[in-house]
DNA sequence: AAATTTCGCTACGCTTGCGTAGCGAAACGG
DNA sequence: CCGTTTCGCTACGCAAGCGTAGCGAAATTT
């Protein structure tokens, strides 16, 4: 009997797992979640099924680990000021909601999330982590003293990320570089002490 | 030959469309428009498939119907000071997102305007709907000199409801009292006049 | 290098869903 | 009322998807 502690890991396994999430990723996008079957995943990726269900069990965690292998840690705004960094920090995430790298998969997120218990919890952690760098900023921002003290954190991400999200996703209104602004100075306007 | 012109309504008929519709209304919330089919929508409604077919040509306009059963006309503000007006409508607003009015459709329709040309339509059209009484009240204020003669009002209601669709769907916190209060706030706070 | 485990494929049976043909029954028009 | 039209149902054949059994090939262990 070999060592059961040891992870081994097989190369085609690796391979067989790489290729199935970004079949999987790429059905989801251009079907939905809904309608993304085993079959259409096993035929795109050039797994056979039986591949798939050593590797994933079910659907469902093979749909969730593609879903998870889009959790690139988003880019960290620096320090110079609280409005000047989170104002460029929103014209980024802006430009993002524009591009593939996380948006299209965004509606399926929202989907599952309000169906199935697990894609809620997924849903939840993966938006928290997206916010992460910007909540982060803030509280720096406001144990430094540049925002009023009793400024509630989670709120004003809200009202920051909220409209863009708005926009992109159910008005489907474009985001210009002025509404971005406009966002910034509403959100932050009354906040920003004036010391700082 | 009849008169093609006069519309004939069978009973029949119409007593299938609506039960189809409310059938499909259910499984849409329950296992989303991805997949819900049609067999499934007959077997609920209790109506055959045929008829459907015969009623709706094919799933997706049977889906749209049940979509566009939802529209009922939001209320609409009456006229108090466009701050309290706009205030007591978000908070009504918000409790609405907390019911099954229609909320659990939403995440459906966001998911089917990514991927289909129709629902993008239906999608835009449906938010364009839900948010003019709001839309309206604002412009009324902006003619009577209640905001700012530059607002941009598109933008003030992305920052209005924005928030809160952003906690509803994507990051799932809970909507308090104050939360609402403090997006009415912020985004209006520097735009009514002093006047007023 | 030999033994052993894991991998991945083909092939299969089963279930679900699709869309239609054909037939009585119900509703409408004269 | 009586002909005509529409409705709704049962029944069917077909396609797609599910999940598994069994077997050679590849990788890992000793």
């Amino acid at each position: 009997m070999r060592d059961p502690s040891a992870d081994r890991i097989d190369p085609r396994a690796v391979r067989s797992r790489r290729r199935a999430v970004d079949a999987a990723l790429e059905l989801i996008r251009e079907l939905g979640a809904g309608r993304t079957t085993m079959e259409a995943i096993a035929a795109r990726s050039g797994a056979a099924k039986t591949t798939l269900y050593r590797q994933f069990g079910d659907l469902e965690t093979l749909l969730f680990a593609a879903f998870e292998s889009l959790t690139g840690p988003p880019a960290i705004p620096v320090a110079a000021g609280v409005v000047a960094d989170v104002r460029s920090w929103l014209h980024q995430f802006a430009e993002v909601l524009t591009t593939d790298e996380f948006a299209p998969w965004v509606p399926a997120m929202i989907d599952v999330a309000e169906r199935d218990e697990h894609g809620h919890a997924l849903a939840v952690d993966f938006a928290a982590r997206r916010r992460l760098p910007l909540r982060t900023r803030l509280s720096v921002a406001l144990d430094a003293g540049e925002l009023a003290a009793d400024t509630d954190i989670d709120t004003l991400v809200s009202m920051l990320v909220g409209p863009l999200f708005y926009r992109r996703f159910i008005s489907r209104q474009a985001t210009s570089f002025a509404f971005v602004d406009q966002v910034v100075d509403s959100a932050l306007g009354s906040l920003v002490t004036s010391s700082a």
